[in-house]
RNA sequence: GGCGACGUGGCCAAGUGGUAAGGCAGGGGCCUGCAAAGCCCUUAUCCCCGGUUCGAAUCCGGGCGUCGCCUCCA
């Protein structure tokens, strides 16, 4: 079956088709880099993960661009109460480190040591908006060439009513906008609240860098566009983000884009839904509101937060429960517990026809789920259901080593998607293994005592035994 | 007010026309020195009301409810 993907641009489940085959450019929207990272945010990260991970199985060579927001209004106010200096520099001949820098770098080091910790892949770039200065200045000249912008007090603005098909992507109607309950608070002078900026002239108490456009700093939506087309090409396979970004960014970036450039921008838009904690959204006045580091200090595994996120799928609304949590653990602990169990088979002997047909079935269907608009609950019920078969077996005592191997390659091969299984048990200090030993020669005398007080002194220690008829079994709890 | 998504067992969740996958939690059993793990058994007329159809969780209409976006929040 063929790889499909929803389509938010046609709100329709489309096959893949890349525009250079065997070649997959994609470009997610990252974080602003003026905090750590929450939960939320994260959802949509690993979602993004999971994307461009089963892409790869697929066969296809990705290329993957998330940017990194490094200059915004909450940076800047920052800057200002810190009293670091305002002037970025001439933007043609930028210094290796510019004054924000010292804002928005102890966070970016974060959100890559974030990621790390949940096994977020590196992407092939990640480029920060401030480096990309020039780039959006080319960009809003050719825009300003075509007529398409205009400028008020400095400041460049972008006419949507130039862009007929501006709302294709958020089902936004141009005439029912007026009608918007906000009103804008932008104190910047538009011709029509709807247009947005593309260049914010230099203000009192502002950032700003020396530009062609005179001093000032670039709006939000522009720099998605420049970047993505400098480093993807003008046209690319797949854009994503959270939902949030489907209106206003995305709606216009592609009418920047494509005005720009007469082309089509981007083929298939992908959003992630929101997440929400025990039911509500997460909010720091409701008192839900979660980092992931704030998880790791309550004693969390990054990595059953990884597939807790990866758990659900991405076109609904995820509600994050600790209660969600432990089953994550469970389930993982369940496939860890297996793979333990088939490492320790050394049954010699075929691979018999009934089990080759069980992987080769399971292979399949979690192939077909994830090739259907990345379904990861079917997927990994798909795995679960291996599970229980592969533990049937193994009770029993059929299973030969060529088997567990089958098994075993199934579950790493996709993994290689949802990267939650261990990369191996480490192994143990010495003492501890004598302890083991000592253990099992105190069984043997019937010492129940003294072998249940080993088990219990490990457990305190990390160490889980559990006694199979073939011997004891560690495991790292 | 405009646009959109969703409502399946205690919890999470798959399933888009043929009479409800899977996991977690709970209960019972087998196994075990005990435990753990594992296996087996166990809980659903799919929010409500109409309609289409031989047949609907699945399609259509109407309710009710939850959630999201509507200018810088993934």
């Amino acid at each position: 079956m063929s790889l499909q993907f929803f389509n938010t641009l046609t709100r329709r489940k489309e096959p893949f088709e890349p525009i250079h085959p065997g070649q997959a450019r994609m470009y997610t929207c990252g974080p602003t880099v003026y905090n750590h990272a929450h939960i939320g945010n994260f959802r949509t990260y690993v979602f993004e993960d999971l994307l461009r991970r089963h892409l790869k199985v697929k066969g296809h060579r990705v290329t993957h661009v998330m940017n990194i927001t490094d200059v915004e209004d909450k940076i800047i106010r920052e800057a200002c109460a810190r009293g670091i200096e305002l002037d970025q520099g001439d933007a043609l001949n930028p210094p290796e480190r510019i004054p924000l820098d010292e804002v928005t770098e102890p966070f970016l080091a974060a959100f890559h040591d974030d990621r790390r910790a949940l096994r977020i892949e590196d992407a092939e770039s990640y480029p920060r908006a401030t480096r990309y200065i020039p780039q959006m200045v080319a960009l809003i000249r050719k825009l300003m060439e075509k007529g398409l912008c205009y400028e008020s007090e400095g400041s460049i603005y972008f006419s949507i009513q130039r862009f007929p098909r501006y709302g294709c992507l958020s089902g936004h109607r141009l005439d029912s906008m007026k009608a918007g309950a906000r009103v804008d608070q932008d104190e910047y002078e538009k011709d029509d609240a709807r247009d947005f900026v593309l260049w914010k002239g230099r203000r009192e108490g502002e950032a700003f860098w020396k530009t062609e456009l005179g001093e000032g700093r670039p709006g939000w939506h522009i720099e998605c566009s420049a970047m993505a087309m400098e480093i993807l090409g003008e046209s690319f396979d797949i854009h994503c983000g959270g939902e949030d970004n489907i209106f206003p960014h995305h709606e216009n970036e592609i009418a920047q884009s494509e005005c720009a450039t007469g082309k089509r921008f981007v083929n298939y838009w992908l959003h992630s839904r929101h997440l929400m904690v025990e039911g509500k959204k997460m909010a720091k006045s409701e008192g839900n509101f979660f980092t992931l580091r704030d998880l790791i200090d309550k004693g969390h595994d990054a990595i059953t937060i990884r597939f807790a996120l990866a758990r659900q799928h991405y076109r609904d609304s995820l509600n994050f429960t600790f209660e969600g949590l432990k089953a994550a653990g469970e389930e993982r602990r369940r496939w860890t517990d297996l793979l333990l169990r088939l490492e320790e088979i050394t049954a010699p002997g075929a691979v018999s026809e009934s089990l080759r047909d069980a992987v080769a079935n399971s292979d399949r269907e979690i192939e077909a789920a994830l090739d259907e608009d990345l379904n990861t609950p079917q997927a990994i019920a798909h795995l679960h259901e291996l599970t229980t078969e592969a533990n049937r077996r193994i009770d029993s005592g059929e299973m030969t080593a060529a088997e567990s191997a089958a098994v075993v390659g199934v579950f790493r091969k996709w993994d290689s998607v949802f990267a939650v299984l261990p990369e191996g048990r480490g192994s143990l200090d010495a003492e501890i293994e004598a302890l083991i030993e000592e253990r099992l020669a105190a069984r043997k005398s019937r010492n129940f005592a003294r072998a249940d007080q080993i088990r219990n002194d490990l457990a305190a220690r990390g160490i889980i035994l559990e006694d199979t008829a073939q011997g004891t079994r560690w495991k790292r709890g």
